[in-house]
DNA sequence: ACCGGCATGTTGACAATGTCTACATACAGG
DNA sequence: CCTGTATGTAGACATTGTCAACATGCCGGT
């Protein structure tokens, strides 16, 4: 027997509850939905009413306003990242094959999620309610982490591990966002620029 | 006797011609300006009309819609970005401190301009128009010459010149945008971030 | 010197949106 | 069982992007 998701019954015209049950959430999906179809943060707030089947101001009762249901949505975004990337480096291997690893599952996630990684990373829009944020942080203590263990290893050159680990996650970041916007030409950038990228910058790293 | 700038003019009640004669480029300056005051391109064209003196259509005589206007935008970026880097590399220096240089200039012309850099290169907005244009594509070439100079002098590994350029181009966008968004915070990664994520970056393109 | 076309501006209208206020419903705890 | 509070709804408002109809005046051909 089929059971009917809450989120179908509150489209239906008649027969549906006055309260939906789990709005925040279904809230949440639609915009992530949307933000993908639409890629990018410009979809309304009445149309994720809309498909969420409740009225236009009923959102307000879980959001302030749009900014902050946007601030929700990256931090959902940097748990996400978070879970990916920590399973990467689950599975013990030399430095250089996790970062490359690392690496190829972080464009992943920006390229299945572009709107949402922009919105995280580069929106200028969710800064102050991501500043300083665990969610947010967290990603990066794996990069710490990482590098740390290279050095142990003695893979990776004996310099102040943050300032290697901002240098990994720059370049990373860089990458993917010019990727995503699409100025990774191969006439301008060569034949693999990701490759040659990480690589110039991984002769930095080892020793 | 002090000239009246046509801008001023138009904002009279009375006694103002019925043409603006510039309207064009009074509009892109008032919406550069108002990306300043608000840090991101969310003015509205309305706006932009008030203060250029006209009224709320007289834009659409000068571009189709608003993506225009914001694609216009990001190419003049793109000019003025191109015009300060290429100042900064005239001077002769080693290829170290030419490289650091212009990661100087770089970081300072984002800041000076943080929303219309990420009009530039993080909005998934522009992609189309900015895809491929000489004018957006011109910066990198600096960076090319830059490194085949370095090679030519012994001072840069032999590989790939534009795997190494967008090596570059990743790391200082990378730097740039988490520069930017407020990322680089002390405590995560480090005391002098930029330096350090530049120096790895050198270290793996220095021979 | 005239005149007509075309680029440039203006006015008014439309559908949509974010957000607010007042009101409705029903769940949960005393 | 009953009431307060969390959750939804209905309607209103100012504002926006964009379009169409109309106004103005510059510029080139006669």
């Amino acid at each position: 027997m089929p059971v009917k998701k809450i989120v179908d019954v509150m489209k239906e015209k008649q027969n549906r509850p006055y309260h939906h049950g789990d709005l925040r959430n279904a809230i949440l999906d639609t915009a992530m939905e949307m933000m993908l179809e639409e890629d990018g943060w410009n979809f309304t707030l009445r149309e994720v009413a809309r498909r969420a089947g409740v009225s236009h101001s009923a959102p307000y009762k879980h959001f302030p306003d749009k900014m902050s249901l946007l601030g929700e949505l990256a931090l959902i975004g940097f748990d996400r990242a978070y879970e990916r990337i920590r399973a990467a480096m689950e599975e013990p291997a030399t430095f250089r094959a996790k970062f490359l690893r690392v690496a190829k599952v972080y464009l992943q996630f920006a390229h299945d999620h572009p709107a949402l990684y922009r919105l995280m990373l580069g929106s200028g829009v969710v800064t102050e309610q991501t500043q300083g944020d665990p969610r947010a942080a967290a990603t990066f203590e794996l990069a710490v982490e990482m590098i740390e263990q290279g050095q142990r290893e003695g893979a990776v050159r004996p310099h102040p591990v943050r300032g290697q680990a901002a240098a990994c996650w720059a370049q990373l970041h860089g990458l993917t966002m010019l990727d995503l916007e699409g100025f990774l030409i191969p006439e301008k950038v060569g034949e693999k620029p990701v490759e040659a990228a990480l690589n110039t910058l991984l002769e930095g790293l080892e020793e």
